[in-house]
DNA sequence: AAAATAGGTCACCAGGTCAA
DNA sequence: TTGACCTGGTGACCTATTTT
């Protein structure tokens, strides 16, 4: 796993990436393999602060964040059992360190288009890792160490419960993944945290928190990894408007323990340290997808996925952003936007049905072999000869037919307007000039 | 089918209209043909955000909304068969994509008279279209794919009634259907879904819900659409001391599953998404119309119909209203209050024989080339003609015929008001201040 | 002082209940 | 089964506090 040191911003700077603890986090489960401490395959040191480009942008971050005044959505908690404890975060004891994860499978430089909205994600690598300095990988062996401390130190931990907590972050894990539902949510990987110290372990991936293993989640579309030279992460996630929730993909309306996030998900993961909740285990495979409109279905996996992107008390950052900060993020938001219109380009000529027919039949006829004129002359000379056999041409309906399945594949993945949607009208993220 | 991009309000710009994922959602129907997923012919980019218009009534919504205690109704549910399976919502597994299908019959600006109570429909076209943006045109290949989510991906989702679910949501494939008694509602067009993104498919009528196929369906009256640049649609129905049911009719106890409902069809579409039930067959033609005083009559036309009107757990909104969308509402109601004034100005006018008849009487006198004397001058003339004809003149009685059928026909529709109308005392949907 | 966020508030709703 | 009521959770707003 990539760990890329995530300066935040003003935050602890000492801080070492320190590993979760995940002795106290996770408490064995009883069927499952217990769990193992990640170890560091390999570190790069990497030089930063030379970030200090000048984007001096005197925009203010807070513009882009908007206001979202918005629907819920489902519920279903059953009441029977809550055997999972919610991972009640008790800071005062926890230590400070929060250590990212990304998923190495992503391969830098990738623009991929995520679940939420259809928006690219840039990760981190494609848009800065270039002249980037070293980069910290490790491997982790369970996914509860990157666990939010508060799970372990929070003194109402329920551990009856956490037998089924284990869960593999890992996508080297996934595999061999002992059980696939895990009930205790520590167990996923935690981005975002930023590294206090000058190391941070930086996701490789802008959206570290949904590594390979965990495709089953829904990422956040449009989300940046800005990285210059040594600067942290700052794992944005941007529409071309306003600034996205990475928990749910939803309005930000600013930067809450440490990741952008909407006020829903703000609220919740307060709820969610500042009583020690249980939540009652997921009901499915953990792997319930987090997005707006859905996001009130599973507290467990809503929780977990929380914990996933980096939300932690101790990433809390209060007062006003720092002119450098600010302009990371806007410079973030600007190649997000960038992307996003190459990404709108592309999209744009594959659903615009007359300019792709036209596209794939100029390209048909200054390429292809066989068309009726070359065929003809070709079966022609077949005939002068005794034997001969007809070439089978690959049409145009084919093509259709696999844009289709890609539409369909994407709208799945962006969901469904519902009618809430119309309701909202919510505060958004906001740089303020 | 036309689908406009919902700009809801602020939402995300950069979205890239998502298509439905009529995969996940459209089971397929075992002896019908598979749903296709609908294919957009045209989109249109929309600007958005602006409409951070400041609307900062600080009335409460919830002071509209009543509480009616109620009367029951028929119920006639025959337990012999259920083979209609009830469209359980099972998101979690479910993409988030939600298509808003609008029928594309409905002309904007069209304001028509509501079977509910007589009242008038303000289509949000209407009312506000004239500014949108964009709209999207989606050409859908089946209706299921329209159809909420929850209805595929539950996971009590029951195959073998699924044969029945094949629905021609859409206008043009209505007469292709195969089955005209269609058993599964999952072929409903879903209204009202926005989409998140900036272009969302936004249904080209306010009352997509209730497209031209489903004209049987008795749409209720007041409804008022009201949707400013950009603005999402409001759907609201008033009847001028409170906000309705849009199910039924009954006084709405809030915003519940995304739409204005009552308690009653509140809790019966939550027990028919909770538990895989299967209502039976409709025994007339699936359109009953679906009322306070009838509405137990046939769940199967029930259910069709809460869908219809947008009913879905994607679709549920949490925590308080927005500031502006309380604004918006107020707006609507007023608007409705208007509309029915000068509906009721007219229905007056018309009620009122001797007003009516003294200014038909003298608008006859003053514009009519047949007066007794112009005719008698005429008849003079004509005399000293060879051969000539009497004009047949329009009586007034002809128009009080007219009348009195117009009338009847009125009374039917609102129905006759029932012993149960005067115990009803409940609680109605009300925005708090 | 300005900008921004953690928390507190409390309007609102999904669901569960249970008498009818 | 229905639907009036009640409960717990949600999230839009507002305020106190922190940081620049
Ligand atoms: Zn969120
Ligand atoms: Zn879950
Ligand atoms: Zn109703
Ligand atoms: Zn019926």
């Amino acid at each position: 796993m990539l760990m890329s040191a995530d300066s935040s911003d003003s935050a602890k700077t000492s801080v070492i990436c320190s590993t979760v603890s995940a002795s106290m986090l996770a408490p064995p489960a009883p069927e499952q393999p217990s769990t193992t401490a990640p170890s560091i395959l390999g570190v790069t040191g990497r030089s930063h602060l030379e970030n200090a480009l000048k984007l001096p942008p005197n925009t203010s971050v807070s513009a882009y964040y908007q206001h979202n005044s918005k629907l819920g959505m489902g519920q279903n908690f059953n009441p029977e059992f809550r055997s999972l404890v919610a991972p009640v975060t008790d800071l005062d004891t926890v230590p400070p360190t929060g250590v990212t994860m990304a998923s190495s499978s992503n391969s830098p430089n990738s623009s991929v288009k995520l679940p939420h909205s259809g928006v690219i994600f840039v990760s981190k690598s494609s848009a800065v890792s270039t002249t980037d300095g070293p980069t910290v990988v490790v491997q982790q062996q369970q996914s509860q160490q990157q666990m939010p401390q508060h799970f372990e130190s929070l003194p109402h931990h329920h551990p009856q419960q956490e037998h089924q907590s284990q869960q593999q972050q890992q996508q080297h894990h996934l595999q061999h993944h002992p059980h696939p539902h895990v009930m205790y949510p520590h167990g996923y990987p935690q981005a975002n945290l930023h590294h206090p110290g000058g190391i941070a372990v930086v996701p490789a991936d802008s959206r570290p928190q949904t590594p390979e293993y965990i495709k089953s989640y829904p990422v956040m579309d449009t989300t940046v990894a800005s990285s210059v030279k040594g600067e942290p992460e700052l794992n944005i996630e941007f529409d071309g408007t306003t600034v996205l929730c990475r928990v749910c993909g939803d309005k930000a309306s600013g930067f809450h323990y440490g990741v952008h996030s909407c006020e829903g998900c703000k609220g919740f993961f307060r709820r969610s340290i500042q009583q020690k909740i249980q939540y009652r285990p997921c009901t499915k495979n953990q792997q319930c997808s987090i997005l707006r409109i859905n996001r009130n279905r599973c507290q467990y996996c809503r929780l977990k996925k929380c914990i996933a992107v980096g939300m932690s008390r101790d990433a809390v950052r209060f007062g006003r952003v720092p002119k450098r900060e600010k302009a990371r993020i806007l410079a973030a938001m600007q190649q997000s936007t960038q992307n996003r219109g190459q990404q709108r380009a592309l999209a744009t000529e594959l659903d615009d049905q007359p300019r792709l027919l036209a596209a794939v039949l100029r390209a048909h006829l200054e390429t292809c072999e066989f068309t009726k004129e070359k065929v003809s002359a070709m079966r022609q000379r077949a005939r002068d000869c005794p034997s001969y056999s007809m070439p089978t041409l690959l049409t145009i309906s084919t093509l259709l037919i696999d844009r289709q399945r890609l539409r369909r594949r994407r709208s799945h993945i962006s969901g469904p307007p519902t009618s809430v949607d119309m309701h909202r009208s919510a505060k958004q993220y906001q740089l303020a000039s």
